[in-house]
DNA sequence: CTGTTAGCGCGTTCAG
DNA sequence: CTGAACGCGCTAACAG
């Protein structure tokens, strides 16, 4: 009715029934009659009592709130994997907070410190691009407070990594053109400082060696993920005149570069053969024949979740788990705990 | 150093300086000396100390955080108005929480009561489809805290709304078609029990009745935004024969509908033409010669925070607000306060 | 099964 | 400019 919001003690008050009765019966603890607890779950409806986190949470230290930090909603493969997140989280009773880094590491450190203010029970994060160093990372893992990396995985010891197989997957997807008859395979590559970017850039490299085909420098594109770089890229294609294989482990280049071929008209599909790691509606869009090896999004976040619960209850049993799905390999890597 | 997190004792212990002055000090108070403020700055950052923020907005009753409830993140126009949103908002020193209904009226209820235990300081929401009563929100604005509508509108009175024109929007679309020779032309809609779809088709039959073209109800689909329901209204088109427009009020449903034409090699640009309303890079993608009106979609999501904050700040002044932006109109709807 | 007491970490009085 | 004391709302620990 009031402006302020009802407290336990307002409930308490109306009832003469002591707060720590009325928190206890309010967070259904056994140790509560069945029948004060009707009064006063009553008197709390009709109070229109709602409790206050902020409160609950300072006493016990448990925010039953975990964060995810990825580097934007926007692109499919990430808006999936929150879906598998809230999933699991909300069936946990958690809420889950979303960040986006932008691939930006001051953003990205500067939401750590805001993550750790407001006291989340765990994170888990997709590193941004320019992240070399886990300074920030692991200051709040001093608070015992348990970081699940997803997608682009932790070069540090002692972490837990949820990913698919990202060497198997690019071996797989050059293997494909290959045995499509490529014989001159372009790669788009992003930075080799990022490991996921050494893992793609060998398996493709790999597939080359074992069929006996020569590598050739200039097939290989090394850039960072934005839709510039894929229009760069697609120019210095055409102008090398004999490419029959386009192989990209970035999904947002190599869109924009299959946007530049149809703009200039290149007969994609007979020319150029493209295969990227997501399954991004608009890859379906652009292209019908395109293949793509896709990465479950959902799954991987069901996955990355469901592991960070069992570090939040203590339940340290994680040891390596692996298997595949779909077209691709997941995995998690994980070495010994502290 | 230890697993525990230093606090404002812990500094001031260590410095012999009572721990309201190292609040003052942290809070940049100007009733401390810039030396032992300096001190104090120092020691905190050798200690790692983090605000708790739980138990400062436990003291202010101010969380410094506002949401975003919206159906979809993975929808590009929301996921541009979140971009929008968190530009001001952290300009503002503000976090921001997002939240999907997915459309699920229960989901939406849940999110708001929690969002209330949480006490964030403001929401911006679009409401889900299923969202006809507003006994949840009220709740929150009882707390006589803020709420913006953006995107879909509140019919309810004393509600700030930002928006497009939506039945301007609609007629301008449906007038082009129209400009460029159509004469029989489809509609997508959505339920006509909500204000925004109930808009858009007033503004399509306004631009008929203008030109003298009758109205038909077989050219007027109702569905909820589903991919299905696009195919399954494409299906139906196929077989009205004599359809030479398309005038779709939602993405979703249209670019599933010329996914669909394009399967059965239907040479879409020549025979239907499509009007949506986002600038989603899919509906480039899909046919290059798409007509699209956009929502600015980053310019509601700055405007809607900045709304959100001055009503924060109390500065009530807020008014009727209307401007032109790119093809489509951004009104903001307001009716007198409290 | 219920009441009493104390304190989570911080900010804000009110004194000096 | 700084210190002492209190309380935000809730829950854990200890009584009874």
């Amino acid at each position: 009715m009031n402006k302020n919001k009802a407290t336990i003690h307002d409930i308490s008050k109306a009832l003469g029934i002591d707060s720590s009765t009325v928190s206890r019966a309010l967070n259904d603890s056994p140790r509560v009659s069945k029948k004060t607890k009707g009064k006063i779950l009553k008197k709390a409806k009709e109070l229109g009592y709602q409790r206050n986190s902020l409160a609950s949470s300072l006493r016990t230290s448990k925010t039953q709130t975990i964060a995810v930090v990825l580097p934007r909603i926007s692109r499919h493969f990430f808006a999936r994997v929150i879906a598998g997140i809230e999933e699991t989280a909300h069936k946990a009773g958690y809420n889950v907070i979303i960040c986006q880094s932008l691939d930006n590491l001051e953003r990205e450190k500067k939401i750590i410190s805001t993550l750790i203010s407001n006291r989340v029970d765990g994170i888990m994060i997709s590193i941004s691009m320019e992240t070399t160093n886990y300074e920030h990372l692991e200051a709040y893992k001093k608070l015992d407070k348990p970081i699940v990396f997803f997608d682009r995985p932790c070069e540090l010891p002692n972490c837990i990594n949820v990913n698919i197989d990202n060497f198997q997957a690019s071996f797989d997807a050059t293997q494909h053109l290959i045995s499509r008859g490529c014989k001159h395979i372009v790669h788009f590559s992003g930075s080799q400082k990022i490991e996921l970017y050494r893992q793609r850039k060998a398996g493709y490299i790999a597939a080359l060696e074992k069929n006996n085909i020569k590598i050739n420098d200039h097939y290989i594109f090394e850039s960072n993920l934005s839709e510039e770089d894929g229009i760069r890229a697609a120019k210095k294609i055409l102008r090398l005149k004999n490419i029959d294989g386009l192989y990209s482990s970035n999904d947002t280049a190599a869109i924009s570069a299959m946007k530049y071929f149809k703009s200039k008209r290149v007969r994609v599909p007979e020319d150029i053969a493209v295969v990227g790691f997501n399954n991004d509606p608009i890859s379906a869009v652009i292209e019908p024949s395109l293949t793509t090896i896709n990465q479950p999004a959902l799954e991987i976040g069901k996955m990355a979740s469901n592991l960070l619960f069992e570090q939040i209850n203590n339940k340290t049993k994680t040891t390596k788990i692996q298997f595949r799905l779909l077209n691709s390999e997941l995995i998690i890597r994980h070495s010994s705990k502290k």
